[in-house]
DNA sequence: CATGAATGAGTCTTCATTCAT
DNA sequence: AATGAATGAAGACTCATTCAT
C-alpha cells in the first residue's frame, strides 16, 4: 500500500480524476495540478501513471473489504449477513462513488484480471458467505460465483443508476428495494 | 447508421478491437490493417475514431433492439416477456460479447450519457414491459428504471462471469438461473 | 539498411549533427529541423533515436567497406595493399570525417560491442590481409588484432589530429607520414 | 583540485561508474548511492555534474603526469625516454583504465577542448621529448604533434583492444609489442 | 556539513488526422 | 474512392538541481 494514498484526501481527489475523465484522459499534469504538486513529485511517490492507478485502486478495495469484514464480525444469521453485504455496498458507494465506477469500468475492460486479483480478498468473503447459507439450507444451489456475481452486478449497477439520476445515492431506499429483489425477486 | 458497418464481418472485426484493447489503445493503424485497407481510407466512411467508434457501439444496439422487438412479437404473459427479455439478451451476448463488454465500460465511463441515448428505444421497451407487469399485479411495485437496471446488471454481470470462466457462454444455464434469481431471489 | 540514409545528403547532415553534439546533446528537434521535416517523420522512417543512430552509423561503415573492398581490388603486392588501407581511410577520413570522431567514441564508449559487430566486414579485410603479409614473411610475426588496432588507432588518431588543428585533412602529407610511420617506425 | 577525490576509492568508482555508463547514463542518483551518500551532499563537494566529471578527468591526468614525470627523471637517451614513455602509459592503462576510455571518448568528443587543455602539461612533457629526439638526430623529422598523436593513438587503442579481449591489460607483451612498432615499424 | 523530498524544464515518443497523388 | 507519407500536438517520464530541516 503506497503511504501517500493514506492521506485520504489525496487519494479521494486522485479517485474523482481517474473515475470521471477516464484513464487516459486524466494526464500526470491534471493530477499534479489537482494536488497541488509538481509533476515530477508524483514520480517519487509512483513508479509511473500505472502505479498510480493500481495504487488508487487497491487502496479503495482495501478500506472496502475492511469495512465488510468489521461490519460482518458477530453476526449470525445468514439473511442477515446478506442484509450487511448490501448495506456496507451500497454505504460504500454512497461515499467512494468514483471509484464504483472505476471497478465496474476496469471489471469489464482489459484489466480485468488484475481487478480480480485485486478483489480477492473481497470476494472470497463472499463466496464464503454463500457456501455457508447454501450448507444451511438458507438459500439455492446455485454456483456461488454466479450468486456472487449476481448480486454484486444488481447492487452496483442500481446504486450508480440511482447516482446517475439523482446526483446523490438515496441509501435507505436502494437498501430496501435491493434487499426486496435480492431475495424474493420481481414477482409480486 | 453507417453502410460500411453493415458488413456483419468488418462490424465484428472492428468491434472485437475496441472490445478486447479499449478505445485509446485501439489505433487507427490496427484498425486499417484488420481490415486490410489503407489508413486514409477509414476517413472515407468515418469523419473521425470517435464515430467509428459510436458507429459500431450504435450498430450493435441496433441488432439488440430489433432482436428483442422481433422476439416479443405476440407475446401475452408478462412472465414470458421477462423471459424473452432475459433469453434475448443471453442469445444477443452469446453471439457479441464484445459488444456487450463495450456497453457495460461506457454504460460507467465518461460516454454513460451518449450510451443511455443510444439504447434510448431498447430501454423503453423495457420499461413499457415493467409498467405494464406492474399494472397488471404481476410483479412488484418498483421504480421501473431500478427494476430494469436491477435486471441488466444481473444479466450481463452474470453473463460474462460465464464467459470470463469457461471462454464461452452456456447459454441454457445461465438462462435458467437468472430467471429462477429474477422470479424469485436467492433465497431457497 | 535504411533506404531513407541514401540520399547521401541527409544521411551527411545527420551524421553531422550526431558528431558535432554527441548522441545524447543531439534532440530530434534539431534533427527534424536540420532535415526540414516534421518531427513525427523520423519516426516514420526509423523506430527511435537509437535506430537512427545506428543506420548513420552502419551506412557509413558500409560506405567504408565497400571503398576499401574496391580500391584492393586486383592489388598484389602486401606493401601495396597496406598503403591502399592507410590512402583508403585517410580519403574516407577527408570525406566523412564527422562519422570517424563517431566510431572512434562509440569504440570506446558503452556501444563498444555493437560497433565492433558492426565493423566486422570491414576488420576482417584488415585481418585477412596481415595473416597473409605474416604468411609472406613481408610483416612482424604479431597479433593480426594487435597489429590492425595500432594501425587503426594510428591512422585515425593522425588523422583527426590534422583536422582539428587545420579544420581540414591535408591528405597528402597525412599518408606520407602515416606510411613512414607504419613502415619503418619514428627512429631515423 | 578537489580534495574530495583525494580519496582514491572514491574517486575510482565515480571513475567506474562514468566510464561504464558514459556521462548521460550516470545520474547523480547513481553515484550517491555508489559513494553512500546522499545525493544533495554531493553538491557540497561540486558545483555541478559537470564539475565533478571534470573534477575526476583533472585527478586522472593529474596522476598520470606525475608519474611520467617522476619516471622519466634522470632518464638521459631519447630511446629510454620513448620506453619509458610507452611503459609509464601502459602501466597507467592497466591500473587506471576506465579513465583511459573516458580520455579517448572524450578526445572525440564535444569535450575535445577542453581536454587538450587538461592533457597540456602531460603533453608539453611528450612534445619536448620529441623535440629533443629530433634535434640529436634520433628520430625522423616528423611534426612533433603528429609523432604524439601517432604513439598515443597506438598505445591506447592497443592498450584497450587487449583490455576488451581478455578483461585484463598483458602488460609486457603489449610494452614489446608496442615498442617494436613504433622504433622499427611492422615490416620484416 | 548532510539529507532527501520536491521541483520543472527538457525529451522522446505516439497517433489521430490530413492531403497530394 | 483509395492510398500512405507526412504532420505536430499532446503526454509520459527523467533527472540535475535546490532548499528546508
Amino acid at each position: 500500500m503506497n503511504p501517500y494514498l493514506s492521506d485520504k484526501e489525496k487519494f479521494k481527489k486522485i479517485a474523482l480524476l481517474f473515475s470521471t475523465r477516464g484513464y487516459h484522459n486524466t494526464t500526470m499534469d491534471e493530477i499534479a495540478s489537482t494536488l497541488g504538486i509538481a509533476k515530477g513529485t508524483i514520480y517519487y511517490h509512483f513508479k509511473n501513471k500505472e502505479e498510480l492507478y493500481y495504487g488508487v485502486i487497491t487502496e479503495g478495495i482495501n478500506i472496502l473489504t475492511v469495512q465488510l469484514q468489521s461490519a460482518l464480525t458477530g453476526t449470525k444469521s445468514f439473511e442477515e449477513k446478506i442484509r450487511i453485504l448490501i448495506s456496507t455496498q451500497v454505504d460504500y458507494i454512497a461515499e467512494y462513488y468514483p471509484l464504483a465506477y472505476i471497478y465496474l469500468r476496469e471489471l469489464y475492460g482489459n484489466r480485468r484480471e488484475q481487478l480480480l486479483n485485486m478483489l480477492n480478498n473481497y470476494l472470497d468473503v463472499i463466496n464464503d458467505m454463500l457456501i455457508e447459507g447454501m450448507n444451511e439450507g438458507a438459500i439455492k444451489q446455485l454456483d456461488p460465483g454466479i450468486a456472487s456475481s449476481s448480486i454484486f452486478g444488481m447492487v452496483y449497477t442500481t446504486a450508480l443508476h440511482y447516482i446517475s439520476l439523482y446526483k446523490k445515492l438515496p441509501s435507505q431506499l436502494a437498501k430496501r428495494n435491493l434487499e426486496e429483489i435480492v431475495f424474493r425477486g420481481i414477482l409480486a
